[in-house]
DNA sequence: GCCTATATGTCGCAG
DNA sequence: CTGCGACGTATAGGC
């Protein structure tokens, strides 16, 4: 990883096209040949940036700044840094990351809502978490009290997107005579306003679940047994 | 913006549980206070990060490594470092950044083309651009040579979520009988096939935007006249 | 301040 | 290789 600090202009030509005036700032230029151009403010997005795979080309020009160019193999993107002056120009050794442990939510969730399928109702029975169609696997199916086929769509956060996802499963299953007629739910963490009236619009209902009192129906039934 | 190359073990405690193990790192640390850690991959996303505004607390444990704390105000995310060796830490005052001038970005797009609402067709007149609707504003809306109400859904690339979106735009705004019939304009600088598909299914005309002819109109008007 | 759409989103996975 | 969904999405622009 080499960490430059310089006065340095940026043009980017590729999807879009984008320029940075001269100014002091970071150049991270790593192993895998990626590059990343840093402000001293924010700190998940770089100003700008070229994703591996790419070459950086390093010219000296006699009597001008230096030109840096990045060039992207496939597609042809590009990015030229001019070098008015370099501050800071040091090179480290790190070797390769052993990589960043998760500990889902999502999948967890769905195992919660899938054993306490009743919080969606009382009366309710699950058929299956990720049932199958042709479409992709829906969340979770389960059953009413009223017997009737309910397809749930899981979301951390219910977006309109999840809807649409929603509405296509139940178009299809709505087509199986064995399962027909599906109510849709649309269980998240949090529901976004037009989501809900999109959903409602449909006929989906919205259900908002607190994870840790999902989480929290387990240790008492442990302690209640 | 401070740089820092350790060897670290990070715990992000928040939106999720993560574990980073103890390997060497580039710690950032910016003038908003935010912190990333990057590995020696990857141009654009960090391996771990807090986002302003934050604070960075340091301890300096006798008998062990030393501890940095981040902790985000509102949400109370949490990010530990624990840091085993520095390798380097330099400080480097950079001033604010002028910022990164785009162009080509939907925003622009959609005043040049409410400007130059004619590219639809002869006789279209602008109703006016993010006309207001319950689940979100529709780019343009403008009327036809024939006064036919027009939806228009912009983008810079025309995918099959675009169709959607002016999909449930039009089915919406062909409820208002003030408006109704809308017919609706799915216009991009570029447009898949599975969109364009998608689109003409439904009965939604495809418009291929030429940026920089749109751009061009302009400079030329002036020029003539 | 909250809310929503955009993004050079990136990333990973299945078909 | 492409499409699709998730992401600790982040970030900018409105209200």
């Amino acid at each position: 990883m080499r960490l430059v600090i310089a006065r340095c202009s940026v043009d980017y030509v590729g999807r879009l096209t984008a320029h940075l005036p001269m100014a002091p700032r970071l150049i991270l230029i790593k192993a895998d040949g990626s590059v990343s151009i840093h402000a001293d403010d924010r700190a998940f997005k770089p100003l700008n940036w070229m994703n591996p795979p790419c070459k950086l080309r390093e010219e000296t020009v006699a009597d001008g700044p230096d030109q840096w160019t990045v060039t992207h193999g496939k597609s042809g993107e590009k990015l030229v840094l001019t070098i008015e002056e370099v501050m800071h120009d040091t090179s480290h050794e790190l070797g390769k990351d052993p990589g960043l442990q998760k500990d889902g939510v999502e999948s967890h969730l769905q195992e919660l809502l899938a054993e306490h399928i009743t919080t969606l109702g009382e009366g309710y029975t699950l058929i299956r978490r990720e049932f199958p169609t042709a479409i992709g696997p829906v969340d979770i199916l389960c059953r009413d009290a009223g017997n009737a086929t309910v397809a749930v769509e899981l979301k951390r956060r219910g977006d309109i997107d999840g809807v649409e996802q929603l509405t296509r499963y139940l178009e299809l299953l709505n087509r199986d005579p064995q399962l027909a007629p599906v109510r849709g739910v649309f269980a998240a963490q949090e529901i976004k306003p037009q989501a809900r009236v999109l959903a409602e619009d449909r006929g989906i209902s919205c259900v908002v679940l607190d994870y840790d009192a999902l989480r929290g129906i387990e240790p008492d039934v442990l302690r209640l047994f």
